[in-house]
DNA sequence: TGTATTAGCCTGTATATACAACTAATTTGA
DNA sequence: TCAAATTAGTTGTATATACAGGCTAATACA
């Protein structure tokens, strides 16, 4: 049984996004200083300094010289991956945002959800299925699942005032996502929610979320395809510029 | 006119990324060591380590204890955000890839092109249109536009054996991409390329990429909507895991 | 009271030093 | 000759130290 040894400032990394992720330290809280981790950690300041520039590198922090470290507002940035909360995006181009809420109740899985959460049929789940609108006009249709222990007062929340996305980001801000796009003729139930003629494609995402490795969400968002695109940028040469940020990569996939 | 003090590990990091995009420097070769930067730049080797190790963070650089420091090969990741090289892909499903070339040419652009690569209506671009196969099956359109000045011998290329993807980014592979996804019902031509049923959906890709601001291809890729789907993957908790390459991100954006 | 200075904290960078672990090539020794 | 040990070069980590620059709050001064 050899032990690896994990070095100190993984370690201190590790401490603190795990502090994150459980909640101990929220977004826009202040993060012990360089010096408070000398001290209370038994570290020199460099390898202080590494842990901590190393998470603001990969976004986790927010540091300012003269200031001091602070949790990032990951609700702010979101996954970047996932579409930004479309409330925000609506209104960051200046438009009217509102939605409608078509159902919001606890349900008995089908077997595709089941499959796709990977648990039991039995099982109960939260379900929310709701459109939302750009200045009245219908842009995306979000069919939600969620498992009830990752989010158990899901059902008590008014999704007129903060979306599912938003809501449940700011639950776990760390989750591991998949999303799949796919170019479909929808059925009349949802072209009909699009106000889309029919026949006309339609602008598919589904996203799967985990956290520890447990299928948290699952959900399927519709899209008018002659009114949406999903756009993405890559930008390479980070030297100069600001913080990278995350990852994540596209593939082209067999269905 | 204050000039801005750029750090030394930073000024390091951008002279090897020029080295490494203007092809002084290839894939695969060898990077100074720690202990020769600090004799020939006159740096501590803490600082060297830094550049170098930032580097090899964000992807630049493979480097490995006891061996050295040597240039990533980019081709083989390519852009995260572009699709992978489809021939390999296809190979890696351990399924036969095949091409047809359609088109090959020198042409005058469209208007839409032009506007696309904000270049004059005047200037001559490359062009190529091609079907891409997996098991004889179609499974992409590429219809892509090359400015002549980027890749001058694009012409001379034999499309089928590399494709015009692989080609592109072994020229320059650090290019700045942006791309758009969008669900269309395709025109007769584009169907009939892909066997498609009339009346069935495509996913098209319209891709640009830029070298230091310029604009030097234009693509459209086009999918069976029944075949094929897009695939990306977040995975937010990078402490532990591999090195992070590349960043970009998705949004949802009003046509 | 009001303003200017100072002190003290913070991050950011840079250096010198040290040891560990890994690898390849060379040398040593049986 | 062959195998083992040594050596040199590489990255990886950790520490101590130093100075610069940004920011805030306490202090000194008029």
């Amino acid at each position: 049984m050899e032990e690896k040894q994990i070095p100190r400032y993984q370690q201190l990394k590790e401490l603190i996004i795990n502090q994150i992720s459980s909640g101990a330290l929220k977004p826009l809280e202040r993060v012990p200083s360089e010096n408070q981790l000398v001290v209370s950690m038994g570290v020199s300041r460099m390898t202080a300094n590494r842990a901590l520039r190393e998470l603001n590198d990969e976004g986790y922090l927010d540091r300012k010289a003269g200031i001091g470290s602070f949790v990032s507002d990951l609700k702010a940035t979101s996954h970047l991956l996932e579409i930004r909360n479309i409330a925000d995006e609506v209104a960051s181009r200046g438009n009217l945002y509102s939605s409608r809420i078509i159902n919001h109740s606890m349900i008995s899985p089908t077997k595709e959800i089941s499959e796709a959460m990977k648990i039991s049929i039995d099982t109960k789940i939260f379900h929310v299925l709701l459109v939302h609108y750009e200045e009245k006009v219908p842009i995306q249709i979000e069919d939600r699942f969620i498992d009830v222990s990752f989010a158990p007062h899901f059902i008590e929340q008014d999704f007129s005032n903060i979306t599912p996305s938003a809501y449940l980001s700011s639950i776990s801000p760390l989750q591991e996502a998949e999303q799949v796009v796919r170019a479909i003729i929808p059925e009349a139930f949802i072209s009909n929610l699009l106000e889309m003629d029919k026949g006309k494609p339609c602008l598919v995402i589904t996203r799967r979320t985990w956290v520890k490795g447990k299928p948290v969400t699952f959900g399927r968002f519709y899209h008018p395809g002659d009114r949406y695109e999903l756009v993405g940028h890559y930008e390479p040469l980070k030297g100069i510029n600001s913080k990278h940020k995350n990852k994540n990569f596209d593939e082209i996939k067999r269905l």
